[in-house]
This record gives structure tokens, C-alpha cells and sequence, in this order.
DNA sequence: CGGTATCCGACCGGATACTG
DNA sequence: CAGTATCCGGTCGGATACCG
């Protein structure tokens, strides 16, 4: 949202003119706390505080912010069951579950070669 | 399997040992400028001022700081041409293309399902 | 339990100026 | 051409308090 402070982007990078939309799938991709918990979800629904539990480190404000957006964007869905007290479970959609095994791929290259990085880093930082 | 296909995200991310670098290494994927770069140099070395120009909007203190963080990962290659005036390429490491080609499955992602996507906003937006 | 509201410090990144 | 240095406004996100 608002995005637009960030100057008219007409460029060539992609095919598509309209990189912004690109840009905002990227940065959904790109938010740390948004790949955790598509990932923790691709497992199966789970429930709001069974998320923050499994992310330790997470705000609350982070969690609903991300979960929010997720929604938004179509790739979470949010279930209320109006018990008492009330009980909210979260799942991906269709289409999330596309994006979280693209993601899911990015976590393993990450596993794979995290050695070989922070090797990279180490040997650039003597230098 | 239902869980076997999941990173350990599980582990704690307070203590900033085990989850921080595969964190670390998905931060560079989450940057937008890295996943940009990356996506150009894909096709192929490219010069500073190249980049510069394929990627409108971009600052020189980002691009620099994009390449700089890129090359410290072991992802992309720098090399200076020592004429007058200097030249410089950049292109993708061998490992840095494995991460290309990750990264392009996230930008085809992005591009089938980037109508999803703003749909679900405008519904999303409208109630 | 599952949120919302508000404050505020840290950091990110654009603009600008300068350099080998 | 390919950077580095500095300033600084804006945003992100943690902490805290409160609510249905």
C-alpha cells in the first residue's frame, strides 16, 4: 500500500511494464515473517497462538499484521469459530499453497548452502 | 513427510543462533533490489552502469550496497577492468545461479498469479 | 484467546556532494 | 565510469496497554 512513493517505476527489468505489481508479490516473499509463516502453514491449518508459540520472536503486531496480509492477498484463509473464548485458525488457500512449495524451495537452497555463504562472508570480511 | 518438507522453523528465533542464517540467507532473497539484480545478471554479466540503468529507481548508494552484499555472499562476481576510465561487470558465481533459478520460479509465480493477487486486495479492500 | 491502539527508537534508503 | 561520504526524513517494528 502506498507504494507509490516510490517514484514511477518504468523499467526494463521483466517483460511487463507494470513492475510494481511484481514488486509487491516479491516484497510479500521478501517479508521474513510472512515466508515463516506460509511455511509453518504449508504443515497443515493452525491456530493464531499455536503460530506465535512455533515463531518465537514474533510480535503480536507482527503476527496479525503478516496474517492480515496474507488474507488480503488471497493466500491465507482466516476461520473464526465464535466459541467461548473464540478460536481462529489460519490455512492456505489454493493458490498459497503454490506459492509456499516456490518458497519452501527457496528454504531448502537456503539449508543447502548456507555453509557455502557464511564461508563466502567470512573469507570477504578479512579481506 | 507431513512435516519432513518443512524447515526447522520450529526452533527458536529469540536465541539467535541456529534459525538466524537461514534467516540471513532468505533476507537476501527478500530484498528487493537483490531479487532484481539477480534476475538481470541472469542473462548474463553485466557493467555497474548497466544495472543502473535496466534497474530505474534504483539509487547508486543501493546499487552498490546490493552488489557489495551480493558479491560478500558468494553470489555474484566482481570484476574490474582496469582502463580509463575503470570497468567494471558483475555476474552470477555458479552458486549464485543455482539461487537465480529459485528466484525465477518466485518471478514466474509473481506473473501468473499477479491478477489473483490484486483481485483479492481490491475484495479484501472493499469490505 | 485473539486481537487493537499508541508511542517511539532504530534503521533503511533517497538526495546530494565529492573522488580516483 | 564507478564508486564513497554524509545528512536526514520516513517507515518498520518492538513494547506496552487495553478490549470483546
Amino acid at each position: 500500500m502506498t507504494r507509490a512513493r516510490h517514484t514511477d517505476v518504468r523499467e526494463t527489468i521483466g517483460d511487463d511494464h507494470p513492475t510494481c505489481r511484481l514488486r509487491d508479490v516479491l516484497d510479500r516473499v521478501g517479508d521474513k515473517w510472512s515466508v515463516l509463516v506460509m511455511d509453518l502453514l504449508g504443515d497443515g491449518p493452525k491456530r493464531y497462538s499455536e503460530l506465535q508459540r512455533s515463531i518465537a520472536g514474533i510480535s503480536q503486531r507482527m503476527l496479525t499484521l503478516t496474517l492480515r496480509s496474507l488474507e488480503r492477498d488471497g493466500l491465507v484463509e482466516r476461520t473464526v469459530t465464535p466459541t467461548s473464548p473464540p478460536r481462529v485458525d489460519y490455512a492456505l488457500t489454493p493458490v498459497g499453497r503454490t506459492l509456499s512449495s516456490q518458497v519452501s524451495g527457496l528454504i531448502v537452497w537456503a539449508r543447502q548452502h548456507r555453509d557455502y555463504v557464511a564461508a563466502s562472508r567470512a573469507r570477504y570480511d578479512a579481506s
